[in-house]
DNA sequence: CAGTGGTCTAGACCACACT
DNA sequence: GTGTGGTCTAGACCACTGC
C-alpha cells in the first residue's frame, strides 16, 4: 500500500519516505489514528475487522495486527476475543474513573466508586498566562472554567478546577457537568466528542488556606495534595487543565512503577 | 516444545494442560524469566540469539520474538538492533534514577542528575508490623535499617527511611550505601545480586514534624509529599521498603497517565 | 455454524552494529 | 561481511462469541 493507492515509485513498500524510515505498521498505525480522529468509528464501537482493514489497506493481517496492537497498548483501542476490536471509550469501561489515582486507604487496590458532584462555579472565562498556554491558546481566548467539590461517601475529598477550551466546549452547563451519569470524560465524549487520551501530573504537597479549608472541611493549613493534570486528546492536543486538591487522610494516590 | 523435552503428549504444542490455556510464548516467557531470576544472564549482560533460544526451546523466532516481546515491555529486558538483547539494570541506564519520579519544576522534563546522599543510619533490627507484612517477613525476622537525605543541588530534598530483609542484604553498611558511584538500586544489583523489577507507591501529603523540617531545613509544619514505596524483584517478591518525604517546593512528582 | 481475534510457523528481506 | 534484531508475508490452526 505505502501511501494511498498511488503505484508505489520504490520497488515495494516499506523504507517509503525521505526521512527516519517508518515502517508499514506504523503507517497504518497513523491511518487508523486519522479515522479515530475523524470519529469514522466512535468510542464504544467496532472497528473493522483485521483482514477488513488488511484488505482496505492492501497489506498483510499481521502488518495491522502490530498497527492495532500498539494502539490497544496505548488505550485506544480495545480487543476482545471472538467479538471485535473497540474504539476505548471512558464510559462503560470497567474502571470508573481511568484517570483518577485516589484509592481508600483500606480495602482492596479497588479504584474509587462513583463520586458526588457540587459544582460550585462554571463560567465562560478568557484564558491567560500559564492556561493559555498549557492549553495551547492564545492570552485572552476564550475558556470555560468549573470549580467543584467531589466526595466519597460523604466526605469531601477534592476541590479543583478546570480549564477547558471554549471553542471545543461551547455551551458547557453547570446542569451537563452535575447531572451527568458517569465520568465527566465521558459526558465530554457524548455531548462534545471530544476523547481524552493521556494526561500528565504534577503532584506537590500544599497547606490549605482558609477558603479551601472550608469546602474541604479540614482545618486550614492541612496539608493537601495538589495535583495539576493536562488531559490531552488526538495528537497530543491538550483539552483541559485541572488544578486539584486532594484530602488524603484516609485516601493516597497509588501509583505503580516499572 | 510444551514443556521440558519429554514427548508431547498432545498432537503438538498449544493449548497443553488443564488450567487456563498459556499459549506456547508464554511459557518460553516463563523460562526465560526463570533463567533470569536464577542469574543464567545477569543484569547488562545480554542473553542468547533469538535464534539460538528458538533453538533451544524447539519453537520459532517468532514465538520466541514475542516472549521477548513482553519481557521488553516489562522492563526486563532491553533490546538493541543489531546488538542483541540485554538483561535491564539500574546501572548504565541513560535514566540515573528510574524509580524517581520527582523533578525540577523549571527546565526539561529531564530526570533528576545525581544526587548527594547523607546516611544518617544504618543498622539492623527486626522487622516489626506492617514492616514485616509489606516485606513479607515474619514479625522480629532480621531486617536492615538505614536513614538518609538526599540533596539536590546542596538542597536538601528528600529524607527516607529503608527497610531491607535482613538475610537477602546481610553486611550491608552505611559506606556502601553512602560510597557506591550510582543508584542505590545498581549497588543492590552488583552487591547482593538483588534486581528490583516493580514498585508501588502510595502518595500522600503530610506536615513535616520537629524533626523532619530540621534535617529538609524547612519551617515546622511545612507540608511534605510523604512517598511510601515496596519495590519487588522477580515473581513479585518484595525486597525493599521505603518511607520517603520530599520536599516540593521547587520540584513535582511527575506522573504521566494513558 | 461462521466470524472474530489469538497463536504458531517458515521464509524472505531490511536496518543496524561491529569487525 | 556476518550476525543481530526488525519487518512483512502467507497460511494453518486454535479459542472465544454469538447466531
Amino acid at each position: 500500500m505505502a501511501t494511498s493507492s498511488l503505484p508505489d515509485d520504490s520497488t515495494d513498500h516499506a523504507a517509503q519516505g525521505t526521512p527516519a524510515f517508518s515502517p508499514l505498521y506504523r503507517q497504518i498505525k497513523g491511518l487508523l489514528l486519522q479515522s479515530l480522529q475523524a470519529g469514522e468509528w466512535k468510542p464504544g464501537e467496532t472497528i473493522p475487522s483485521e483482514m477488513e482493514l488488511a484488505a482496505r489497506f492492501r497489506v498483510s493481517q499481521g502488518t495491522v495486527r502490530k498497527a492495532i496492537d500498539e494502539l490497544a497498548a496505548d488505550n485506544l483501542l480495545v480487543r476482545r476475543q471472538g467479538k471485535g476490536t473497540f474504539v476505548a471509550t471512558h464510559a462503560e469501561q470497567h474502571v470508573q474513573y481511568r484517570f483518577l489515582k485516589l484509592v481508600p486507604d483500606s480495602g482492596a487496590n479497588v479504584a474509587e466508586g462513583p463520586a458526588q458532584r457540587r459544582i460550585l462555579d462554571c463560567r465562560r472565562s478568557r484564558a491567560t498566562g500559564d492556561i493559555a498556554r498549557l492549553l495551547g491558546l492564545r492570552s485572552g481566548d476564550a475558556a470555560i472554567q468549573v470549580r467543584r467539590v467531589l466526595s466519597f461517601e460523604g466526605t469531601p475529598t477534592i476541590l479543583e478546577d478546570l480549564w477547558l477550551p471554549g471553542t471545543a466546549f461551547k455551551g458547557l452547563t453547570a446542569e451537563q457537568m452535575a447531572d451527568y451519569p458517569g465520568p465527566t470524560y465521558a459526558m465530554f465524549e457524548v455531548e462534545f466528542g471530544v476523547r481524552m487520551v493521556r494526561a500528565e501530573e504534577k503532584i506537590r504537597a500544599v497547606a490549605a488556606d482558609a477558603q479551601q479549608a472550608a469546602l474541604l472541611e479540614v482545618p486550614a493549613g492541612s496539608p493537601l495534595l495538589s495535583v495539576e493534570r493536562v488531559a490531552y486528546t488526538y495528537n497530543g492536543v491538550p483539552m483541559e487543565l485541572r488544578r486539584g486538591l486532594y484530602r488524603t487522610d484516609s485516601r493516597h494516590y497509588r501509583n505503580e512503577l516499572s
